[in-house]
DNA sequence: AATACGGGGCA
DNA sequence: TGCCCAGTATT
């Protein structure tokens, strides 16, 4: 391991160095904090690392074992069925001829099934084709079911030594804070640029069992994702976003908003036919989707409206609905926006040219050409030109 | 590129 | 409640 450089230049030699990671002329070599990085995380490991039965072993089941159930599972939570299960299926042969039911009583209360289904079929395919070798490189292991780039990443180098870096949700946060990356970790971008990182920082560990044993553990217990250890952080002088005071900012995460469903039923009175047809609409003026737009009088509903007799239309239209006929079956459209999905049933209601029923509040006739003018949702302008245009 | 897939712990 | 957890497979 290189020597940490003196606080102060002792002589010109250590200047020159010092002002030379500032200049272009170096980019080919990397900046201190990445040569270091991955060895500063080990030695943190191995004083603050927890005692777990996987790290006493370097059988490749009983680490795969223990990376599938620890996928996506706290550690408190998933150490008690390692357990159970190592106690149930000692080798990876017992495993696969395990009986599936079994297999899955034993899973039961885990979640994410489906990684006991494929750990069943992959243990059988291993003890089936491969005389129960297991598999011993990143990429073969790639290959297996239920092992992605994370678990490949954790069985090869701990169980093989291979220098490949496992990339988690504990990665994601360690570097995005320590070299104070903003992308939006969910983006396929970031997952290139934070594999990028992590393959560089891998070149510089010591071993790279204990390197990715060490980052995981460090951002499970130190940098942890609500209220990081920072003033006890052995990287704290290194980390853009403790001197930046934005460790709490990172990483960044885009929450996917949930979709939201509605259910639109509108009531298109129109009086009179074709060029000389008017049409009742009016301005949407609640703070919601569409202010400003007008739109034809309808309801919005929790569930779809099977018909539109099971609408509640408020009093106020009764009139206007007793007066006219139901023109043919109700046409559906629907409008995706950012976060929301709205779906409109149209139904079609003539009423005779001369018809002097009152409106509800704020609806008004419009001739053809009007309707065209007014701005109204693309979902009205749809079922305008559908039926009309 | 987005989404389904679980259940538990914690603020 | 919402977020997060030693992610992967599928659409």
């Amino acid at each position: 391991m290189k020597p940490l450089a003196p606080l102060l230049p002792v002589n010109g030699e250590n200047l020159t160095i010092i002002l030379n990671w500032q200049s272009a002329g170096n980019a080919a070599e990397e900046a201190p904090e990445v040569t270091h990085f991955g060895p500063t995380l080990e030695r943190w490991y191995e004083r603050h690392r927890r005692d777990l039965p996987w790290r006493h072993t370097t059988d490749p089941y009983r680490i795969w074992l223990s990376e599938v159930i620890l996928q996506q599972t706290r550690v408190a939570q998933g150490l008690p069925y390692y357990l159970r299960f190592i106690e149930a299926y000692p080798t990876l042969v017992d495993l696969a001829r395990a009986d599936e039911r079994e297999l899955l009583r034993l899973w039961q209360g885990l979640g994410y099934y489906s990684r006991a289904r494929n750990l069943h079929q992959t243990a059988k395919l291993i003890a089936d084709t491969k005389q129960g070798q297991f598999p011993d490189t990143y990429h073969e292991l790639l290959t297996l079911k239920g092992i992605g780039t994370y678990t490949a990443a954790a069985v090869a180098s701990f169980a093989f030594g291979e220098r490949v870096p496992v990339v988690d949700g504990n990665v994601y946060r360690v570097l995005a804070r320590v070299f104070g990356i903003e992308e939006d970790i969910t983006t396929t971008q970031a997952k290139k640029t934070f594999a990028a990182l992590a393959t560089r920082l891998m070149a510089h560990a010591v071993d790279p069992a204990t390197y990715n044993q060490a980052i995981m553990e460090f951002g499970a217990i130190q940098c942890t994702p609500v209220a990081p250890d920072c003033l006890l952080c052995p990287v704290q002088q290194q980390c853009r976003a403790y001197l930046t005071g934005r460790q709490h900012k990172l990483p960044v995460k885009k929450k996917k908003a949930p979709v939201r469903e509605r259910f639109f039923t509108y009531f298109v009175f129109r009086r009179g036919e074709g060029e000389a047809a008017q049409f009742a609409l009016r301005e949407r003026t609640q703070r919601d989707i569409w202010q400003n737009l007008y739109e034809f009088y309808g309801t919005e509903t929790d569930e779809p409206a099977p018909n539109w007799r099971s609408v509640d239309v408020p009093g106020e239209a009764n009139n206007l609905v007793e007066a006219g006929v139901l023109v043919g079956p109700a046409i559906a459209e629907q409008q995706l926006l950012s976060h929301q999905r709205v779906k409109a049933f149209f139904y079609e209601i003539a009423l005779p040219e001369a018809d002097k029923t009152a409106l509800p509040e704020g609806l008004r006739w419009f001739t053809r050409a009007d309707v065209e003018q007014l701005p109204k949702p693309v979902l009205i302008t749809a079922y305008f030109e559908k039926q009309f245009g």
